[in-house]
DNA sequence: CTGTTAGCGCTTTCAG
DNA sequence: CTGAAAGCGCTAACAG
């Protein structure tokens, strides 16, 4: 509100003055590394500190030490529920190892992860996490690279969820094994007839799906039509407007739409229904992820399920582990509900 | 990967060295306010930067000018859209001024929430946000409000995203007023017998929301019966468990159910549902917040709509603005969907 | 176990 | 405009 009289902060050695200490002491009880210090000390110590409500200046820690205990989170959208999820598994794991997360955000553009890598870099993090996938239009890629290689020289880690393409720690997502036992599993249901709304096509984790699910036709020697797939941006307005690409191509053909995220999934379904094409009835649709509300529309969605918050806390987890594992890969199970009836 | 030939970062000095100037000029050149090197000198300096591929530490600049550029965020659960959302905002505007954000969650504890404000403040970040209603349950309340104002002292800002209870700079969410015009807008299309489910009763934003909405029955000489008004947690699942509440208590005497958020609604939503009760026929549902998904299920929600995102860029614009305006009040729109058809 | 004293990387007086 | 040097708050040898 208004300005208020403004004081510096307690430092160190404000409390060990208080306590009658030296700083080395006052330091010791406060954040050293255990039983160093008499107890009398470090009781006085303690007191001090919480009599001038003292709080240790990170910063000042940070460049004496030469570390930090930051992790530095990339994701392309804050607000999208893939990355909402896995965001909220980095920092639940991040908050029990005591770290605490910086985040930033993309927008999907590969410049700007690349000028946020740089800027986080000056953070010293110990750990950086990329969520969100690779595009292989790789221009920057290689800038990327040398950026990212150039931290772990200086002790970081890295570490990529999604797919396991540059030489880093990767959370490996399973998108095209998953995309296969879908297929499968439609083909079960009795569908043949199929058409696809995936994002751009240099888009990794889109690209992996789509060919995952034709892998998964191919097996039942059955095939998507390649005028029945249609791509648009990789949100739930591009889900929207690729199904309404599909409905103006006609419907005819097909029975079943296959959507690469649960989010254009859900922009599919609106569209379907705005067009009076009922979902789940005049025509089936599956998605990708098993983001929280697919539980909750109309029809509920058959899916691939991710452990999204789960692959959060691996990555972290596969960061500070010892182990020098190069990956993990996250299983994906079938869901499905009813927006693919049998028939 | 494997522990790579660890190298340390390249400092300033490294940067001056290689370009023959002295540290301090190079770091005018780098970071300094502006036209005070020569032109020569500069070129330089740069030149050797990106040669070394120098990032400066921020730490040491934190401690050396005693001021950071960080913004601490807190939510309590960031894959709810509604923080989500409110984040994406924050971010977005934080990184239009050039500030990095560092998040933490409180999971609605307001132990957890004190715990978090006092390690935060070890940052020595520039604004702190607080997004997420308070309580009534003010056990804690003071030592908050201590911590905060002690942050403040030091030349923090504080923002509070909800109600203004507290001496802090706020972005207050018109709950009430939305509540009550929702109200007045239901009673225009028809509805005469009304539930609702909320949180907690000590939960300031549920409180508000349904004090709102009586008052503004009560234009209207009508109000919710006491019995019809269930309490339940603040989140998806609390609304399915409230609306289970309302099933089981019988649903003859009413028509249509306001929901204290748009969380609470889907659950509820999905409860009705299942319990073959079809929601926007049967039984009239009504929400709050205009989260994005509520446009995507069926029937498309009717709810009071606050510009989320907008509301973090306005928490963030509050915090660095000059003007030491203490509260900035957003207003909601009454958004009519097929979730409460005429009747 | 305690205190003294160098730093950590960077900014910022303060003289040249 | 430039450089030398004194901090910023804290940690970590290094002697007692």
């Amino acid at each position: 509100m208004d300005q208020p009289p403004r004081t510096s902060p307690v430092t160190l050695h404000d409390v060990a003055r208080e306590a009658g200490v030296s700083l080395a002491t006052a330091s010791r009880a406060l954040n050293g590394s255990e039983r160093k210090v008499n107890e009398a000390y470090r009781e006085k110590v303690l007191a001090a500190a919480a009599r001038l409500n003292y709080t240790p200046n990170l910063s000042a820690q940070a460049v004496a030490k030469g570390a930090t205990n930051t992790v530095a989170l990339l994701v392309a959208d804050i607000a999208d529920p893939y990355f909402s999820s896995i965001a909220a598994g980095v920092i639940r794991a991040s908050e029990q190892s005591g770290l605490v997360v910086t985040m930033a955000v993309t927008g999907r553009s590969p410049d700007r992860e690349l000028e946020l890598v740089r800027a986080l870099r000056g953070q010293r993090p110990r750990v950086m996490i990329l969520a969100g996938s690779r595009s292989s239009a790789s221009d920057g890629e290689q800038a990327l690279i040398t950026e990212l290689t150039a931290f772990e020289q200086n002790g970081g880690r890295v570490v990529f969820i999604s797919q396991n393409e540059l030489p880093f720690r990767t959370v490996v997502i399973d998108n095209t094994d998953g995309a296969r036992m879908l297929a499968t599993r439609l083909v079960e249901l009795g569908y043949r007839r199929f058409a696809a709304i995936t994002g751009a096509d240099d888009l990794l984790t889109s690209r992996d799906r789509l060919a995952g699910f034709a892998a998964g036709l191919a097996e039942h020697d059955l095939s998507i039509r390649p005028d029945h797939i249609v791509r648009s941006e990789f949100t739930r307005d591009g889900g929207f407007s690729g199904a309404v690409q599909l409905i103006e191509q006609g419907l005819d053909d097909i029975d079943l739409v296959f959507a690469a995220s649960d989010v254009m999934a859900v922009g599919a379904l609106s569209a379907f229904r705005e067009a009076g094409v009922v979902p789940g009835d005049a025509i089936a649709i599956a998605g990708f992820d098993d983001i929280p509300t697919v539980r909750d529309i109309t029809p509920p969605l058959t899916t691939v399920r991710i452990p999204l918050e789960e692959i959060g806390a691996q990555a972290l987890a596969l960061a500070i582990g010892e182990d020098t594992d190069a990956a993990v890969t996250i299983g994906s199970t079938v869901v499905v509900r009813e927006s693919t009836p049998p028939r």
